[in-house]
RNA sequence: GGGAGCUUAGCUCAGCUGGUUCAGAGCAUCUGCCUUACAAGCAGAGGGUCGGGGGUUCGAACCCCUCAGCUCCCACCA
């Protein structure tokens, strides 16, 4: 069979990715001899689709759930989605719209209908996705943050919070939206500077003829203000402090206070206070006991408490007001002001602060455990840089809201009477029951449920518990299922910084709570993938490339390790199509390496002769870097895994190995050096395998027939040998001589197929030992004599102070030659009186450990000989 | 405004406890090669005052101070 001289991975990865499946490769369960290794993938979002973020992230777990799976070790990769209620909801809201359905024309059930169609539809596609990338996941235990048995245990969950007391509802402000009428979370609001004005008003203190100026952007606003604030350490308002104001056109009277949050160099350093309409006038307010005044309807209308312009929008309002206090001669001046406003993602509306009835958390008490067992490394966060922003934020922790004033999602269980009395249940009929034992002369009242859903967080934060088992949130001490108690905890989280807070730091904190115990050992936070400009590759840039297309032109190997070539732990990567490419060469190399060995005739009763050498060296070789790989391993610093074993196959195997044992043109290969090449190959496919899983199986059963189960995804992860280091050593000195000569033979013209002779001395010669043979192959040297004489008409370098020659006759320019070799004298005597000084001085050789001093004298002392040769040299010449 | 981090070759980054060839790797560039596995390749080469300045030390890319520039997170000044 002729085989391309390109590797073809279209074929090749479909067919080995259905094998596995079909042979069960990737399924898992608790096997009590061997030792758990599991992870939990991030769920994507359920409608998303594969973006080079997911590429990144599933490629480093699936290597990790890989290489354990070759340890031996029971490994458990979980896939799943998260409903993501905002998001999924945003994306059917958007589908009815094109369909001429609007949102609030449909009934909660209707609504959820079409949701869950959508979500059957599409759903599995990310899913699918994964495979393609070559994901090794257990998919029998796909799991959806929406399955029945998860939507009960978030529902436990809220119910077990609720009667722990930690879980209450209260009035905060929130970013309402005043076009679609729904509280948004932060990360949906967008600030943006936009040119407005700011106003002077002038408020009339009571009882006097004087005036107090404030300076707001919103006079429509003066009607909810709740006080005046004046900072304590402003001696030009100590005065007014304790007295009243009015509020102009309505004439309400509102008392001056002081508090240190007021800048006293902004405006005129007094701050009207809003309690009902500005985050930060809130909390103010909270602390000072102001009335909350809310003068705006929840489509940004004004309501009868404003007294004035009741039924006109905000910004009308606002220009009205601002004209009448005009008139009524309150306006001090007006001035150009640039104003940080927020918008709706959604629907570009300016943001309304609102105070609305929430959900809420509390996170105090409940985050100490979380936040203690992260920083005594029991939960290690890979790069540990990442510990600090995390003890920054579980140091100030908030209360944590988690209602959402959507439809899509868990729906908070808790029923309300009209009077507002609040009974939380699994079920009405239970919310029943206990509403008529807690408040039993109203039998007659009706119960309603709450209408909003938790924070999608409020579920995933569940996810590494929930996966196997969702009855242990019931508070009756169930101590989970054999599956759980297995794999729990898990062994590595691989995610983004962006969402330490919002999900991990919550699954440590759940993972106490419900457990006892940390959710899982590691988490890698993974870099941020970027275009060349820096931006963060997403959607709505258009900047990403289709991950399916990389596939598909370049293979998921070669994407694989492309991308991860230039991703080290908590660095962002900066994507660029040549990462891939070299990814790809790399995919091409390997193959052409198995073309080469499945090209050989093999001699079955031949020795293998002078190969024996190249033979032990590549077994050294690989223990040495093998050892390497499970340190780098260990420390999940993946990308200078790839890096080295992408330097043992291209460098050590192809470059040096193969060429050390490939048989002349037309012969063939004794049957021990080829055996040996085959069992070296089949051993660096298994530490690549990881990265690049598919290459890797088509050539593991491409070496050799195997039986139907033998596959490289099980195959054993090599155990690190003892090896001779000193063979290592001899290498290097081969590999300069090899060099060397080749370097001669460019600088002077010779072709690689001119047989060169090298003469040496007797010192030399030991240097090498049993690498002679090799240096004479690789580098072209037909002849290599021992000779303790001088040799004019050469070229020559010196390899650890012995003199190697190669005789040149016409080739040598004697003018040439001398200038190099002053050069080099210059270069090594510099060097010289550098170690020299450094040796003269007392405090160094007193104060350097001895080792040090050793190897500053031996680099003296090579340093003198170094010279002694090449002065002898320039006397020759 | 609060917090964290970064600055090393043209680019992306390693450099672990201050001490061997420690100034590195990959990519890119340049030179010569279609040599019988591979031009998606082979053999070589050049390229850096380790952001600036100061200090500690026998010794600093590494520790301290300072200045400059960049990034991220949190809170966003009426």
């Amino acid at each position: 069979m002729v085989l391309s001289t390109k590797y073809d991975p279209s074929e090749v990865e479909d067919k080995w990715y259905q094998r596995w499946m079909k042979a069960g490769f990737f399924h898992s369960q608790p096997d009590p001899l061997k030792q758990p290794n599991c992870i939990v993938i991030p769920p994507p979002n359920v409608t998303g689709v594969l973006h080079m973020g997911h590429m990144l992230n599933n490629t480093i777990q699936d290597i990790l759930i890989r290489r354990a799976r070759m340890q031996g070790k029971e490994a458990c990769w979980v896939p799943g989605t998260d409903h993501a209620s905002i998001a999924t909801e945003a994306k059917v809201v958007a589908m009815l719209r094109d369909l001429g359905i609007k949102k609030s024309d449909l009934s909660r059930e209707e609504f959820l209908k079409y949701a869950w169609e959508w979500r059957e539809k599409y759903g599995g596609i990310i899913l699918e996705q994964l495979k393609k990338l070559g994901a090794s996941c257990d998919w029998d235990r796909t799991k959806f943050t929406m399955d029945p048995d998860y939507y009960n245990a978030v529902i436990d969950v809220f119910i077990d919070l609720y009667k722990k007391g930690n879980i209450y509802r209260g009035l905060r402000m929130v970013n309402w939206d005043p076009v679609s009428k729904t509280a948004l979370s932060d990360d949906e609001v967008h600030h943006k500077d936009v040119p407005s004005k700011l106003y002077y008003v002038n408020y009339a203190l009571e009882g006097s003829s004087e005036f107090i100026t404030i300076a707001t952007v919103r006079p429509e606003t003066i009607m909810a203000d709740a006080a005046i604030c004046v900072n304590p350490n402003d001696q030009r308002y100590t005065h007014l402090q304790g007295k009243r104001a009015l509020i102009p056109l309505i004439n309400r009277s509102i008392p001056v206070i002081a508090d240190e949050y007021v800048s006293m160099d902004f405006g005129t350093g007094c701050l009207k206070v809003t309690p009902a309409h500005d985050m930060n006038d809130n909390e103010l307010g909270r602390k000072h006991n102001l009335e909350v005044i809310d003068i705006l309807n929840e489509d940004g209308t004004l309501n009868e408490k404003a007294q004035l312009f009741v039924g006109e929008d905000r910004f009308v309002a606002r220009k009205k007001i601002a004209r009448m206090l005009e008139e009524e001669g309150c306006i001090e001046k007006v001035e150009d002001y640039i104003s940080n406003v927020g918008f709706s993602e959604r629907t570009d509306a300016v943001i309304e602060p609102r105070l609305s009835l929430q959900w809420f958390l509390k996170m105090k008490e409940i985050a100490k455990p979380a936040h203690e067992h992260v920083m005594n490394d029991d939960v290690q966060l890979i790069p540990s840089k990442f510990k600090n922003s995390y003890n920054h934020w579980m140091s100030n922790v908030r209360d944590w809201c988690i209602s959402r004033q959507l439809w899509w999602g868990h729906r908070i269980p808790a029923w309300y009477d009209k009077a507002g009395n609040t009974v939380v249940a699994r079920t009405e009929s239970e919310a029943r029951i206990l509403y008529d034992k807690a408040w039993p002369q109203n039998e007659e009242a009706q119960l309603v449920q709450d209408c909003d859903v938790m924070d999608t967080w409020f579920s995933s934060w569940l996810w590494p518990m929930a996966v196997f088992d969702t009855s242990v949130f019931r508070g009756d001490g169930n101590k989970g299922n054999a599956d759980l108690n297995y794999y729990y905890p898990t062994s590595d989280l691989v995610t983004a910084p962006e969402i330490l807070f919002f999900w991990v730091a919550r699954m440590i904190i759940a993972g106490y709570e419900y457990r006892n115990e940390l959710p899982f050992r590691n988490v890698y936070l993974t870099g941020i993938v970027r275009d060349k400009l820096g931006r963060k590759m997403s959607k709505q840039l258009g900047n990403s490339p289709d991950p399916l297309h990389l596939i598909a032109n370049f293979g998921a190997d070669a994407v694989r390790s492309g991308m991860l070539f230039s991703s080290p732990a908590g660095n962002d990567l900066l994507y660029d199509d040549k990462l891939i490419e070299q990814g790809r060469n790399f995919a091409n190399k390997i193959w052409n390496a198995f073309r080469l060995v499945k090209s050989w005739n093999v001699a079955e009763f031949s020795v293998p002769g002078e190969n024996h050498v190249a033979i032990n060296w590549m077994e050294a070789r690989f223990n040495n870097t093998l050892v390497q790989l499970d340190d780098h391993f260990s420390k999940f610093r993946i990308s200078d895994a790839l890096h080295l074993v992408y330097k043992l196959i291209w460098d050590d195997f192809c470059s040096w190995f193969l060429e050390m044992v490939k048989p002349e043109f037309g012969k063939s290969i004794d049957a021990v050096t080829f055996d040996s090449t085959i069992r070296l190959f089949e051993k660096i496919l298994k530490v690549l395998h990881p990265f690049m899983p598919f290459i890797t199986e088509e050539l593991w059963h491409a070496l050799k027939a195997r039986e139907e189960r033998d596959c490289i995804i099980i195959a054993s992860w090599p155990q690190p040998q003892s090896f001779d280091a000193l063979i290592l050593e001899e290498s290097g000195v081969a590999f300069q001589i090899i060099t060397e000569v080749r370097n001669t033979r460019n600088a002077k013209g010779l072709s690689p197929k001119d047989p060169l002779q090298i003469i040496v001395t007797q010192t030399g010669f030991e240097l090498l030992n049993s690498f002679w043979p090799v240096v004479k192959k690789l580098s072209n040297v037909n002849a290599v004599s021992v000779d303790s004489g001088i040799v004019n008409k050469a070229a020559s370098f010196i390899i650890n102070t012995s003199e190697f020659f190669i005789p040149l006759e016409q080739k040598i320019d004697t003018e040439k030659e001398r200038e190099e070799i002053l050069r080099d004298v210059e270069y090594q005597r510099g060097f010289l009186s550098s170690v020299e000084k450094k040796l003269s001085n007392e405090k160094f050789v007193a104060g350097a450990p001895p080792k040090v001093i050793d190897i500053e004298r031996k680099k003296k002392l090579d340093a003198e000989i170094k010279i002694k040769a090449l002065e002898e040299k320039l006397a020759r010449l």
